[in-house]
DNA sequence: ATATCATATTGACAGTAATAGATATACAAA
DNA sequence: TTTGTATATCTATTACTGTCAATATGATAT
């Protein structure tokens, strides 16, 4: 199953409509890199993989703040999560996603 | 003067500081890109230069809305406008732009 | 079972953004 | 100068977003 596909699965689902509005899906992705925690923290998980407990206190917000904004990467599905004992990990799912990242780095 | 020169030279005027925070400068492109009818906007302006009043029949919103829009993407320094006689061009400035704009419409 | 650590969810508040109608300005042509 | 057309700004309403304290869940070790 594709990105684009699962969107649109989600999208029917939320929604009970099958077309894909593709500026819709577009712009949900980019708002949701849109603020600069968010920014800095898909920055670092590019570069390291998970270890969001230390980018937490790398970033200085409180755990609900950052758990917030890591839910909302998550729902635009350019995080996805797996639990690893007691922590979980949070990686970058889309290789656009990245060079999204490369390119807006060096603007 | 280079386009993150601008951006910096902006910052000092509006904050008094100097120091630029890169992840803010980011993030603000990304939110002015990050809504279905600019991303509908500039993607229009990437293929066909300017020719605003057409677009705006195009996206069947009142030209109030179009030139707020508008104005977001041009204090983000995406779109650069010029008068020619009685009418406004808006292009898109930055190649990096447009770049992102390919990546995301190939998500 | 319970204490502890990591993470998620909830709820309240303040700030910010989107929309569109009304009005103003800029420019060109008659 | 007047008229018309293109664009910008003002204003109000409505909706959304970010933040954080408090609370809940869930995994592990004792």
């Amino acid at each position: 199953m594709t990105f684009i596909e699962q969107i649109d699965a989600a999208y029917f689902f939320l929604t009970g409509r099958s077309e894909v509005k593709s500026m819709e899906i577009q712009a949900g992705i980019l708002k949701a890199l849109a603020h600069p925690h968010r920014l800095e923290l898909v920055t670092r998980l590019k570069a390291d993989g998970c270890n969001v407990s230390e980018i937490q206190s790398n970033l200085g917000l409180p755990q609900s703040t950052i758990s917030h904004h890591l839910r909302i990467l998550k729902n635009a599905g350019i995080l996805s999560s797996r639990r690893d004992g007691t922590t979980v990990c949070y990686s970058i799912e889309i290789d656009e996603i990245k060079e999204i990242l490369n390119i807006l780095a060096g603007i």
